[in-house]
DNA sequence: ATCAATAATTGACCATGGTCATAATTATAA
DNA sequence: TTATAATTATGACCATGGTCAATTATTGAT
């Protein structure tokens, strides 16, 4: 028998995630190149694709990671209570997505996955947010004439819209929450602009 | 006094731009190289990138022509009565943007501008939608609390959220459009699943 | 301890988009 | 027509992601 994977392995991909993350927290996400991860890790080039598909999926992995964990952060808050209160929660999410133009692109690459069975990092955290947002829903005052679940992946449409606009003009983040407020209002309280 | 831009200038530019078009009718967008184009057009790669700023560019040229193309067709029908009628307007629309997922990538790239002066073909055409979808919306049976330029926005949100789970696991187009129609029936006639 | 099988790594090499100093062409003025 | 200035085209070169046959390390069995 057999070990599948070898310490050594485990231990070379851990050292190109680590190395990337400082690059990445030193240039942004934009300046990563795979050729400066394997040169400060002092691996050969082959060996990062050995271990990654490709350099999106590394940016897949590290991106989703980093989304996972703000969405902690919301769920360790209160429900929100009303549109406002809902707008804040999902407002460090959107900030980070935007935070530059290439990880708004990344995020919306693979916010789909490409095949169900493998399903990547940041289209799990798609779902998650569906998750949580249907259970924010479901006990907020909001519109109950369909399911939750729609309701959240309406939200999910808006916020995409909502970035995808952000990066028009001399649009500011102000100005992206607040759009993505108005469409929130027609999505989820849809009376009461009447 | 100068002339700006010289014949020959418009001839290659023209040139480059049939070029492509043939060789993407023939074997998809995805498959456009910079290096065919030059080589069956005769000049050399250096002209391309005079003409164009990146080969983004010439694509949002291309898929923004045959964008408006359809819009065209789309007006050309009589006006959308119902839910039913006015996503069959959109299916050829959402039908050419996800023919191919490197289509629907540029379009998504492409369909914020990156500053207000230099707005792109691709990104003219979403205005130009929303203007036709509100237009639509104006003349229908559909909700009027709120503004046909914002319903109409949210139509683009739901069409793209559509058009992006598309591409997810075993999903066809037949779902892609049932699901669109789910969305807007919530969006644009929110009383009417009560 | 040695061997065979499997896993992991290597780095030369390729594919492709993009740059830029230089050359060639074209248009205007004298 | 010739000189000059502006426009256009050239192609060697670079940047960067990605491939793969060959090499090295690890493991279980004997």
């Amino acid at each position: 028998m057999i070990k599948q994977t070898q310490k050594r392995s485990i231990e070379t991909r851990a050292k190109l995630i680590r190395v990337a993350k400082e690059v990445i927290s030193a240039r942004g996400y934009g300046a990563m190149r795979v050729e400066e991860i394997v040169k400060t890790a002092g691996v050969a080039k082959g060996t990062f694709f050995a271990h990654f598909k490709d350099k999106d999926a590394l940016m897949d992995l590290i991106i989703g990671g980093e989304i996972n964990s703000l969405l902690d952060d919301a769920e360790k808050l209160p429900d929100p209570k009303g549109l406002d209160e809902l707008v804040l929660r999902l407002q460090p999410l959107m900030n980070f997505m935007t935070s530059e133009r290439y990880v708004f692109d990344v995020i919306v690459r693979h916010s789909g996955a490409a095949v169900k069975e493998e399903i990547g990092p940041i289209a799990q955290t798609f779902d998650r947010t569906i998750e949580i947002a249907s259970q924010w829903l479901a006990k907020g005052n909001f519109r109950k004439d369909v399911s939750e679940v729609l309701l959240a992946e309406g939200i999910q449409a808006f916020a995409v819209q909502a970035m995808a606009l952000h990066f028009c003009a001399i649009n500011n983040k102000e100005e992206m929450h607040s759009r993505f407020k108005t469409y929130l209002q027609a999505w989820l309280i849809p009376s009461s602009a009447n």
